[in-house]
DNA sequence: ATCATATTATGACATTTATCATATGATTGA
DNA sequence: TCAATCATATGATAAATGTCATAATATGAT
C-alpha cells in the first residue's frame, strides 16, 4: 500500500524553482492545500491504465515506468522517468482516463497535485501556463525522439543507444547500475528479452562492457558509440 | 515557391471555432495582423529540420507529413496531418528549432501565426493557454499511441493497421485513395518499401482487398481487422 | 531453511524481414 | 518524343529476429 507521507510545505519544496517559480504565495498555499505525497516501493503500481485521471503528479524521488497494456501480447514500456522529467503531464489535459499505467521501478516518492487547481492556476497565471506548455512539449518530443532512435535502429543498436543514454544522460558515469531487469528493457525497446540478453552476452564476449548481475560497465565508450551510429 | 495568399479574417475563418473561440475580438485582430496564409504544392518543403521556429502553424487543407532526417540511412515519417490536426504544436514551445520537416503530401494551405504574438495571447488569456495545453496534450499522445500500436505488431499487421486508420479514422469509406506512396508508408511505418508492396499484393491476392493503383478498396473489413488484432 | 517462481543465460531452429536483382508501367524533363 | 527517373511489382537469397527448450542462479514467500 502506498504510504501518505507529511507533505513538505511548496514553497520549501526544492522542486518548486522548476515548475513554480512564477507562482505567487496565495497560489502556492492553494496548491499546497490540494496535494499529497506518496511513497511507492518498488514494483508497486502507482496508477493503472484507465483509472480516472484526478491528479498531476510528478516524480519527486525513485524512477518510474509508464507502461502500455496491451490486450493479449506482453506489455509495452512507453518511458521511464526519473525526478525532474514531468512525465505526468502527459494525457492529463486532454484524456479523463490514464492512457497507461505507471509502476515504481525503484523506491519512489511522487507528488499528487489536485488536476482542477492546477487548471485553475494555469488559468489564472499566464506565465505559469507557459511554463506548463513548454515542458508538455519538452517531455512529449523526448518520448516521440526516443522512439524515433529506437526504431530506426536493429537489435544491437537499440542495446548500444540505451547502454550510451544511461552512461552518459542518466548516471553521468560509464559504471552503472541497469535500473530495468533485461525482459523490461525488451519491452522499452521492442525486442524479445532473450535478444536482450544475447546481446548483452555478445558485448561482454567482445570485451566491449563489463556485466556483473544488473550493473553495467563500459569498457569501450567509441565502440558503443559506433555500434550505436551504424547498427 | 509557396504562393502567399491574400489572408482571410480571422474572426471568419471556419477554424475559428477549433482553436480560437474564446479569443476576444483584439486579441484576433492581434493574430490576424500577424499571420500569413501560404498555398503549398503537393511534394513541396514546408519547413527544413533545424530551421528557426519563428510561428506557429496550422494546416486549413490538404495533407502534409512530419519527417525526421537521419543522417545516413532513410527518412522517417513521424505523422502525417490532416486540417484540424494541431500538428504545428509539436515542439514548438520547447524548442528554437525544427526537430523535423514538413513537407506537403498534397497541395496544402497553411497558415503561419507569429509565434511571440500568439505565446503572448497565451500568456493574457487563461481559458486559450488550456486549450492550447488540450491540443498539444492530444496531439502528442496520438502520435505516441500511434507509435506504440506500430512498433508492437509485425510487418501484416502494421499495414493492415494502416488500412484499417484510413478507412476507419480518416475517409470513413472502405474505398479510398491512399495518399501516401509506398515508399512513404514504409517510412511511416518502419520497413521496407519491397516489403509494402509484397503484403498489399498478398492482400489482394488473399481477395482482402482489391488495389487499383493508389486506389484501395478493403473487400473483407473483418479479415483486415484479425490480422490487425493478431498480426 | 526450503520450495516456488522469476531472472539470466545459451543453443537450436523456425520465422520474419531486408536486401539484391530484375522487370514493367508511369511520370518527368529536356 | 525520347530518354531518364521513379514507383510498383515479384522472386531469390541472406540476414535478422523470435520462439522453444533447457539450465543455472537469484529472489521471494512461507
Amino acid at each position: 500500500m502506498p504510504e501518505v507521507l507529511n507533505s513538505s510545505a511548496c514553497n520549501k519544496c526544492v522542486f518548486r524553482s522548476l515548475l513554480f517559480d512564477n507562482l505567487s504565495d496565495d497560489e502556492l498555499i492553494d496548491l499546497n492545500l490540494n496535494k499529497i505525497e506518496r511513497k511507492f516501493y518498488k514494483k508497486e503500481r502507482v496508477v493503472e491504465q484507465g483509472e480516472p485521471i484526478r491528479e498531476f503528479l510528478y516524480l519527486k524521488e525513485g524512477l518510474i515506468k509508464l507502461v502500455k497494456k496491451d490486450g493479449m501480447k506482453k506489455d509495452h514500456i512507453i518511458s521511464i522517468a526519473k525526478p525532474l522529467n514531468f512525465i505526468g503531464f502527459l494525457s492529463v489535459f486532454s484524456n479523463d482516463k490514464y492512457q497507461y499505467s505507471i509502476n515504481a521501478i525503484e523506491d519512489s516518492v511522487l507528488c499528487f497535485i489536485n488536476l482542477d487547481v492546477l487548471k485553475n492556476t494555469i488559468k489564472n497565471n499566464g506565465i505559469f501556463a507557459l511554463e506548463v506548455l513548454e515542458k508538455i512539449s519538452k517531455i512529449s518530443d523526448e518520448i516521440i525522439q526516443f522512439r524515433m532512435m529506437i526504431d530506426r535502429r536493429q537489435l544491437r543498436g537499440r542495446i548500444a543507444y540505451i547502454l550510451v543514454m544511461f552512461a552518459k544522460q542518466v548516471y553521468f558515469n560509464s559504471r552503472f547500475e541497469l535500473p530495468l531487469s533485461r525482459k523490461e528493457i525488451a519491452e522499452l525497446i521492442d525486442m524479445s528479452t532473450e535478444n536482450v540478453i544475447r546481446i548483452l552476452s555478445e558485448f561482454r564476449r567482445d570485451g566491449i562492457i563489463r556485466i556483473d548481475g544488473s550493473m553495467i560497465d563500459i569498457l569501450n565508450m567509441g565502440q558503443l558509440e559506433r555500434i550505436c551510429r551504424f547498427g
